[in-house]
RNA sequence: AGGCGCGUAGCUCAGUGGGAGAGCGCUUCCCUGACACGGAAGAGGUCGGCGGUUCGAAACCGCCCGCGCCUACCA
């Protein structure tokens, strides 16, 4: 390949033609870890910027979901680093109680071995062990994105910091009576065996039925027309085994004299009292509903309110148990099914009709839950919640896009007690000790577990069985993780966190509880924006499953397209307040955008030498074509800018897209190559390599937040003065210089190209031709812009000469263009020329002209247009006005001459 | 049922009071000394519908239609 060793070494040795980015990514991973790029000096003067990572769960592997908030996060990072900030953007991840035991427990069940015949002390060392071997993936693949978290920081909601935190919330809540333990009605997941909390419970809308069934009335001939039974609807005829009463609506006249009559319940013969309760909708089924309170929310507080007994009638695997008599033994399926048929056999089943409703499922497992009484701890959540309401009323804390707002306090205002007891073995066991004695409860005082009963002095305590819910946990996030409960430098520095990106679907977990114990705890709010990122979706707008089998693995996407390409794809794709559809071209498109920025360094590295950095940063007698690239360089940093701190990411990388590609690229690399290749002379040469690299340079920060390995291993190559820096520890640029003048003056010698270039497809003209081109145009300025233009025009457009005049004859065999305020454009074409296609063009061009200028007429002829729009929209008009009438002149004066030519 | 959001070019989406835009796809031509993961030139839209506000509406307001999501104790 090679065949000039002696000369400039050829390019293919300086970069690769097609940009490679498996290597390139290895390396400057290593090298930013052996940097310590991400690690925050709690020490240091510059202010401070703080993000957590929403930690994600250990089982989890990286998906698309998580490689966009950690894309959000990081550009958010090195960005606000190389604005001169004090970064800490903190990495963990959480323990996920349910779902690590789960996990844990299946791999046990591998080797045949259960959890009980194991022992909790020995199975916890079992989830330890996994912990050690698995629980880094997740880890490694944000790192793998390029996540410039400080890694030296790495915070695990197990570690015993974080557990200390846990338990000294615990015991502060307890004593101030906002966690509590209770006999509770608790959604009940039949294959984890454990309570979860409300939101745990995901609702799918599910094809049911709704039973009839008929129960009898003890005693009916006193009543009125001698009413012998009632009819009462419910989708889950099985529970029947366990009511306790029928309810009614207090002022529905069909029931009204049965009030307080008794039902004898059919299969069980018990007898239970029909009640009248508000809750009861008169209007659907029957009007009368079964009381079932051990298994359904309503139910129970029906019961509450009229001092109903509860009979629980399911197990712990929602199999009925001897309340359930004859059914004992069957799941709640077969149960249903036999009940079924044995009404229907008596005749009490009156009717089944389809149904829909809302069925809950445990959202580790997906099995149905099960409402079910047990004994469960719970927080006090209303007074805690007032405080989180006002914070983000008086602008505290703010969520972006703010609609989301709404979403906080909706449930923030409804918010119910929160179950945080789950009878599982993998997490935060709860630290309160129950005396056999005295049934007293005592919570330890400092690190050491109490050994006496605070209430009756017995040594016979022991240790609640159950574990916190994770969320507990995670809710303290923002200070366990700066070491709360000591005092440290790093909890001064760098709380309150600046923003927490995340997900909607996390604000009640997640947000919600944050804000709530940040401000319990230390005073202040946990986050001062909260950023709710987009949801990714497949191409068809479905949510992404592993079901559906439409999930896009980001981490294939990696091997594929490179990081970058991904990063860069996700963050062009993340606009406010809408869902992201991904589809694989999307990132095909951005690999190809990677390549052309490589292409791009290649090039200039072919042109540019060690002076040129220095000759590009004095701008005396830069080109024109300089100027305007200078100027647009400025338009796209100010937009970049102003986009990242506004959260517009889809802005900044849209803004940089077409900037390098069409403006960097297309245009000014084109305008300046017979710059580079020394036909204007070496001092220009120089001037022009140099703003070429200079250029580059500050388009590479620009773009490195965003895309960190390729800009990195770019700016590496380049000789520009570096001190020993990466780019990422590089300043954020600041423009050079803007020139409006020029860069108007440069946009409107490309307009004629452009014309140029139009009239010679249009015409068959072919690609290596060239052509001789007349301009023409009214005004010495315009003239003189052109002129200076000429070498642009001749090279860009293939025009061998150009000859530019002030209006006039029409030059022979030539087609044309009007310029819209700028010239007519000829090209000869020497008897070449379709007269009749010609003729038509112009005669569309005439006709569009014509509409437009009916439409401007009109809106100048209208008095209260020109009396109430602002002056500097009506002298716009009255312009363009102008510009029309000019340009339907020169049209009709080239259709005519084209009309002669014909003849 | 309530809340939120969306409906703009074939697809995905910007735009949010004054001349309808981008990316991808498509058509035609071109392997020109950074790049075919490329270059040049094109075609393509009653801005969901109907009313209203305004000199002026894709944008603001109201209603309607369609779609999505979240919340909810109609069994």
């Amino acid at each position: 390949m090679t065949d000039t060793p002696t000369e400039t070494p050829d390019t293919e040795e300086i970069l690769e033609k097609v940009y490679e980015p498996k290597a390139v990514e290895t390396k400057w991973r290593a090298l930013w870890e052996e940097h310590g790029l991400g690690t925050a000096d709690a020490m240091s003067e510059k202010p401070p910027f703080t993000m957590v990572i929403p930690p994600p769960n250990i089982t989890g592997a990286l998906h698309v979901g998580h490689a966009l908030n950690t894309t959000i996060q990081d550009i958010l990072a090195r960005y606000k680093r190389m604005k001169g900030f004090s970064v800490l953007w903190l990495p963990g991840i959480d323990h996920a109680g349910i779902a690590t035991q789960n996990v844990v427990e299946r791999e046990l069940a591998k080797e045949g071995i259960d959890r009980h015949a194991l022992g909790r002390d020995a199975f916890i060392e079992k989830v330890w062990e996994w912990k050690e071997r698995y629980g880094s993936t997740i880890l490694n693949q944000q790192k793998r994105l390029g996540a410039s978290c400080d890694w030296t920081r790495l915070r695990f909601t197990m570690d015993e910091g974080l557990s200390k935190a846990v338990r000294e919330v615990f015991t502060k809540l307890y004593k101030e009576g906002l966690i509590y333990r209770g006999n509770y009605i608790v959604n009940w997941c039949p294959r984890c065996h454990t309570a979860l909390s409300d939101i745990e419970v995901q609702f799918e809308e599910t094809d049911g039925k709704l039973y009839y069934m008929v129960y009898p009335i003890v005693d009916s001939d006193g009543a009125k027309g001698g009413v012998k039974s009632l009819t009462v609807a419910t989708t889950r005829p099985e529970t029947m085994l366990g009511d306790t009463a029928v309810a009614v609506n207090p002022t529905d006249e069909r029931y009204m004299d049965l009030i307080g009559k008794k039902i004898k319940l059919p299969l069980t013969g018990r007898e239970i009292p029909i009640v009248a309760d508000e809750h009861v909708s008169a209007e659907f089924g029957t009007g009368a509903v079964k009381i079932t309170p051990a298994h359904d929310f309503n139910d129970f507080e029906i019961a509450g309110r009229h001092s109903l007994e509860s009979i629980n009638i399911l197990d712990i695997n929602a199999v009925l148990n001897e309340n359930a008599h004859k059914y004992e033994g069957l799941d709640r399926y077969a149960g249903r099914k036999k009940v079924t048929e044995d009404l229907d056999a008596l005749g009490l089943l009156e009717k089944v009709e389809p149904h829909k409703i809302m069925i809950g499922e445990c959202y580790r497992c997906s099995t149905v839950v099960e409402p079910r009484l047990s004994r469960q701890w719970f927080v006090k959540v209303k007074p805690l919640a007032g405080p989180a309401i006002e914070a983000v009323e008086n602008g505290s804390t703010a969520f972006v896009p703010k609609s989301w707002e709404k979403t906080y306090f909706e449930w923030m205002r409804n918010i119910r007690d929160w179950c945080i007891s789950r009878q599982i073995w993998w997490g935060h066991r709860i630290p309160a000790w129950h005396c056999e004695e005295c049934a007293h409860i005592t919570l330890p005082d400092g690190e050491a577990d109490p050994v006496l009963c605070d209430g009756c002095g017995s040594d016979k305590i022991a240790q609640d069985s159950d574990v916190l819910d994770t969320w507990f946990s995670s809710a303290l996030w923002p200070f366990s993780t700066l070491g709360w409960p000591e005092t440290t430098e790093d909890l001064a520095k760098y709380y309150p966190t600046s923003v927490l990106s995340t997900s909607f679907d996390i604000i009640f977990f997640w947000v919600a509880r944050m804000m709530m114990m940040g401000l319990k705890f230390r005073g202040e709010v946990p986050f001062k924006e909260v950023y709710i990122h987009a949801l990714i979706r497949d191409f068809e707008g479905k949510k992404m499953s592993k079901s559906k089998g439409n999930v896009i693995d980001p981490l294939i996407m990696m091997d594929e397209y490179g990081t970058d390409a991904l990063r860069f794809t996700l963050a062009a794709f993340a606009a406010q307040g809408r869902d992201i559809k991904l589809a694989e071209e999307r990132i095909a498109g951005y690999r190809n955008f990677c390549n052309k920025l490589w292409n791009l360094a290649r090039f200039t590295l072919m042109n540019v030498d060690e002076n040129s950095e220095e000759a590009g940063t004095e701008t005396e007698g830069i080109s024109l074509a300089d100027k305007w690239i200078l100027t647009k360089f400025a338009d796209c940093l100010q937009t970049v800018e102003e986009a990242l701190d506004a959260y517009q990411f889809d802005t900044a990388a849209k803004a940089l897209y077409s900037f390098v590609w069409h403006e960097l690229c297309d245009w000014y690399v084109e305008l300046i190559k017979p710059d580079l290749w020394g036909d204007n002379g070496e001092e220009r040469k120089a001037k022009t390599a140099g703003v070429l690299l200079v250029v580059l340079r500050d388009t590479l920060k620009l773009l490195h937040p965003i895309m960190p390995f390729i800009t990195e291993e770019i700016y590496a190559n380049l000789p520009v003065e570096k001190d020993g820096r990466g780019l990422h520890e590089e300043e954020f640029p600041v423009a050079i210089g803007a020139y409006p003048e020029e860069t108007k003056e440069l946009d409107s010698i490309m307009e004629v190209i452009g014309a140029i270039r139009n009239l010679r497809t249009e015409n068959n003209v072919k690609p290596g031709a060239s052509v001789e081109s007349t301009c023409q145009i009214d005004g010495a300025a315009a003239r003189d812009t052109l002129q200076r233009g000429a070498e642009y025009i001749e090279r860009l457009a293939r025009v061998s000469s150009i000859t530019v005049t002030p209006t006039g004859e029409r030059p022979l065999d030539s087609v044309s263009i009007v310029v819209s305020g700028g010239p007519e454009v000829f090209i000869s074409l020497k008897g070449l020329i379709d007269v009749e296609a010609e003729t038509k063009k112009i005669e569309g061009e005439i006709a569009k002209e014509i509409a437009e200028r009916k439409v401007i007429e009109g809106k100048l002829s209208n008095s209260s247009f020109v009396d109430k729009a602002p002056e500097a929209v009506v002298a716009k008009v009255r312009a363009r006005l102008m510009e029309i009438n000019e340009k339907i002149e020169k049209l009709e004066n080239g259709l005519e001459r084209i009309r002669g030519m014909g003849k």
